[in-house]
RNA sequence: GGGCGAUUAGCUCAGUUGGUUAGAGCGCUACAUUGACACUGUAGAGGUCAGAAGUUCGAAUCUUCUAUCGCCCA
């Protein structure tokens, strides 16, 4: 690393390269910048800040959701800590069961070798071989991002901590009689061979046929009943016929039997309200080992319970279709129920699916034994304190979709029929006892026995994850309590996406109430979906996903954060492309650029750092004299720092970005800085040139500071420029500078009459072609005393930006060949001898003059109108009034200057 | 079917409790290239704020309905 001290000046160009890699997170790192102390908080009593990292699949890559995600948290802990508070964010991977053991699995397929031909010890083996080998990569990839967690304390959801966090939890909530084994319809994947939970099945439309079937009636040969179904194959499992008891249809052949075609079985006709009659014929075939509802029907009917598809997808039954694949079966019925004389028609039919999360084919509904947690115990204070606004949600409509979850909550399906995982703590007994226990001597001793069997399944991923707040600090039973649960539980801050507000939002509420007695965290912010241009989701399929590093590699990882944020509003969709990113990479060499001007204008005026340092330390922007832009600018700068922190307090971090952005280009750059030139170009002391150049600097830093949360590495660059700064100093660790209300509310009008007399005189020459090279003159006639002040001081300025001759005027006359315009009462003339067309002014007055006698009238009809006058608020009325007074005004300043073209 | 959100300039979006002649970025047009910056500067064109009705002195903003799109849950 070179020396950042000694020099007092920046490069001539800015390399984001050469930035980023000087500030890397290994930087910050080494010198611990990110580092949290429970003692600080015990013990010096700073406010804690914590910050819960939604724990990365460990098998996945950087995708542009985790930058967005990402950056947000670092924009809140970085701005966390620059205010003063002790801020902790904890990072880490969870260990993505289904995930994982897929891509191991796919990994020795290729070798020839299945999990089970290695056993369950062998095959965890080289799934722990693996996470070491390539689950590190999303955090070295996140870490290229620049966040600032407190890597010391990074948690994987295997770890033996967390693990046994899991295990106790579990005990837990069995001993409380929050967890059982049940014989459940559950949703089946029959190609990871797992049970899966509801929030783990996407559903997804799919074009099906609505299949007619009719079943003849065992008591009246050659009469049939007809039922609609998408699922022929499963009639092979039919128990029974149901009908609504209020369908007249039907309500005659309630009890009667009917004979399962193919099978051949008898099923009874039974009435249950489930029954929508609307639907198809009315009619429906009740199938409880193949369908949630139908086994609710069947279990209210105490009916049987028959099964034909297995855990493979394939047919079980003893009707010649036994071993075929469910879809090819279906085929197969149909064709033979055709032959049969049972298929009565076929309809088109478009319906909504269950898929499989992970492995993206149709969920088999599945009677089997699994485990569940209760959830409606957990569910009533999670909901409570959402609603009491003891969690806040940003933006707040997600409460809406939570709280329809928690009211209409079902039991969660936690065991996974997989190796990798956290394998359930239960044994069994020779009598098939269930014997929950902490290890197997433990069970042991419970049972009375050592002839105990574990249970082969483990737990859901989530089962872990919604333990994150507690496991993170360190919590592993309800009995824990150490300084960093003190100091650091509740967390502030969980910034997620709203599709895993089920997953694990609400469930670590559930849990952070349950174990500690208190929420996990205060605020949620749900980021937007990141979407192509064209508004497509980004997926790897499509190919429309760009690769993050990449972004980073080509426009600068600033560049990227920055303009990531730029475009995601709280709570709406994120079109992305990568070109967007233009807009950060020209932030930043704007920036760059900008502070290589300010430290050159230094260089004039002090002889080096040291000396720099020492004037700058004493300077106090409320003590100097400062001329109208200076002021201006002073104003405007603690203006927007107002509203930058007040945007923090309502997570509007959209705004923070836009507000620095406007404020450094246009008030800083197009107008303060080129002010500053003609102001060292003027006639000054070299104190107060230097005074002057610390100002610039001033609000440069301060800017820097309020940028440092969004981009972390230009500014930290920067930074160590303004003063002789040693590289184990970083900005992220200076005090964020604060709105001084005295500064902000200093007088800004007569700084902004030049920048929009300037702006009228830039327009004119343009208008009428004025060359560059020339500097045409400019006659003022100001409105009156005040302004007259305001010109006289500031022509050199109107000079230098409008280049342009300004003098203010003697006579009353109106001279000839000029453009004339006129800004809030003062009139200008351009003096344009031979480039003028009396045409072109007399029409372009002439387009003024309408304008502005509209307007004149518009605002006349609303004074006039009673009613206004009478309710409106005074002020609004007063307002209008002084509108009307400047515009009339204006409109006769513009008269009197067409009326002397028109001579 | 239920719920939520969106609809503002060619494109992407700001517009916080109703009071501006509705803003920005990108794109477009014209001009400018030796002292921070062409990843730039200056000027300009471009909108009946999806449609209708209502509340109000006043609606992009509030209410209702309609249309289109998106998401979540049945």
């Amino acid at each position: 690393m070179s020396d950042q001290t000694e020099q007092f000046n920046l490069d001539k160009s800015y390399n984001h390269h050469d930035v980023e890699e000087r500030w890397r997170s290994a930087h910050w790192e080494a010198i611990g910048s990110f580092h949290a102390e429970s003692s600080r908080v015990l013990e010096e009593g700073k406010e804690p800040y914590t910050v819960l990292m939604p724990p990365p699949n460990v098998t996945g890559s950087l995708t542009l959701g985790h930058v967005l995600n990402h950056t947000l948290q670092d924009i809140f802990i970085r701005y966390s800590r620059m205010t003063g508070k002790e801020a902790l964010w904890l990072p880490g991977t969870d260990h993505a069961g289904i995930a994982t053991q897929t891509v191991v699995e796919r990994k020795l397929k290729k070798e020839g070798i299945t999990r089970h031909d290695l056993g369950r010890k062998e095959f965890l083996d080289h799934v722990w071989q693996w996470r070491d080998e390539y689950g590190g990569l999303i955090l070295r990839q996140l870490r290229r991002l620049g966040i600032s967690c407190d890597w010391r304390r990074n948690l994987f959801t295997m770890d033996e901590t967390a693990s046994k966090a899991v295990i106790n939890a579990f005990i837990t909530l069995y001993r409380d009689g929050l967890i059982y084994r049940g014989t459940r319809i559950i949703n089946w994947c029959p190609v990871s061979q797992t049970a899966l939970s509801d929030e783990e099945v996407i559903m997804k439309p799919r074009k099906d046929k609505l299949v007619y079937l009719r079943y003849a009636l065992v008591s009246h040969p050659g009469e049939y009943i007809t039922i609609a179904t998408v699922r022929p194959e499963t009639i092979l499992a039919d128990v029974a016929i149901a009908v609504n008891p209020e369908d007249s249809r039907y309500r005659n052949l309630i009890g009667e039997l009917a004979i399962v075609p193919v099978a051949g079985r008898h099923i009874p006709i039974i009435a249950d309200d489930y029954v929508d009659i609307e639907f198809g014929t009315g009619a429906l075939k009740i199938t409880p080992a193949h369908d949630a509802n139908d086994y609710a029907v069947a279990q209210r009917h105490n009916l049987p319970i028959l099964s034909v598809v297995g855990k493979d997808g394939r047919m079980t039954d003893e009707f010649g279709y036994g071993g075929m694949d469910r879809f090819d079966a279906r085929e197969k019925i149909l064709r033979d129920l055709d032959e049969l004389g049972n298929l009565v028609s076929v309809e088109e039919y478009e319906h909504n699916v269950g898929y499989s999360e992970r492995a993206d084919v149709v969920v088999e509904p599945y009677l089997s034994e699994q485990w569940f947690v209760r959830m409606k115990p957990l569910a009533e204070q999670a909901l409570q304190v959402v609603n009491d606004g003891e969690i806040r949600f940003h933006p707040q409509h997600w409460i809406n979709t939570y709280r329809h979850w928690m009211e209409n909550i079902q039991d969660w399906c936690i065991s996974r029929q997989l190796w990798w995982g956290h394998r359930i703590p239960a044994w069994y007994d020779t009598e098939g006892r269930v014997w929950v226990a902490a290890s197997y001597q433990e069970a042991c001793h419970l049972a009375g026995t050592d002839k105990l069997v574990q249970d082969d399944d483990v737990l859901d991923t989530w089962f872990s994850s919604w333990l994150w707040p507690l496991t993170t600090l360190g919590w592993m039973d309800k009995q824990s309590d150490n300084d960093n649960l003190k100091s650091f539980y509740p967390t502030n801050t969980l910034v997620t996406g709203p599709d895993i507000i089920f997953f694990w939002v609400a469930r670590m509420i559930m849990a952070g109430l349950y174990f500690k007695g208190e929420v996990p965290f205060r605020d949620v912010y749900f980021t937007s979906i990141i979407r192509d241009m064209k508004g497509r989701k980004l997926s790897k399929s499509l190919g429309n996903s760009p690769d993050p590093i990449k972004v980073m590699d080509t426009y600068g990882t600033d560049a990227l954060r920055f303009t990531i944020i730029y475009i995601a509003p709280l709570g709406q969709d994120v079109l992305f492309g990568e070109e967007k990113c233009e807009l950060g990479r020209n932030f930043a060499t704007k920036i760059w650029n900008a502070s290589r001007l300010v430290f050159m204008q230094r260089e004039k005026y002090f002889s080096d750092q040291d000396d720099f340092a020492a004037v700058y330390r004493d300077f106090n922007p409320r003590s100097g004299s400062f001329t109208l832009a200076e002021q201006w600018l002073l104003a405007g700068f603690n203006g927007m720092l107002e509203r930058y922190h007040n945007a923090f307090s309502l997570f509007r971090v959209n705004d923070i970005v836009r507000l620095l952005h406007d404020f450094f280009w246009r008030d800083y750059c197009d107008w303060y800085l080129e002010a500053l030139k003609v102001k060292l170009a003027g006639s000054l002391t070299r104190e107060e040139a230097r005074e002057a150049v610390c100002l610039a600097v001033y609000v440069l830093e301060g800017t820097l500071k309020a940028l440092h949360p969004v981009m972390p590495f230009i500014t930290d660059e920067i930074w160590h420029h303004v003063l002789p700064r040693s590289s184990d100093e970083s900005i992220a660790l200076s005090p964020m500078p604060l709105a001084d209300a005295e500064l902000s509310g200093m007088e800004v009008r007569s700084f902004s009459l030049i920048q929009k007399l300037i702006t009228e005189v830039r327009s004119l020459r343009s208008l009428f072609g004025v060359p560059h090279s020339s500097q045409a003159e400019i006659l003022l006639r100001p409105a009156n005393d005040g302004d007259r002040l305001v010109f006289e001081a500031n022509l050199p300025l109107v000079a230098a930006l409008g280049q342009c001759l300004p003098k203010l005027m003697a006579d009353r006359e109106r001279p000839l060949h000029a453009a004339g315009s006129v800004v809030e009462g003062n009139e200008l003339f351009v003096l344009l001898e031979g480039l003028i067309s009396f045409e072109k002014e007399r029409s372009r007055l002439q387009k003024e003059i309408d304008n502005v006698s509209s307007y004149v009238a518009s605002v006349r009809r609303k004074l006039s109108n009673h009613n206004f006058v009478d309710n409106a608020p005074r002020d609004v009325v007063a307002k209008e009034s002084e509108k009307l007074r400047e515009a009339e005004d204006n409109l006769e300043k513009l008269r009197g200057n067409l009326a002397v073209l028109s001579d």
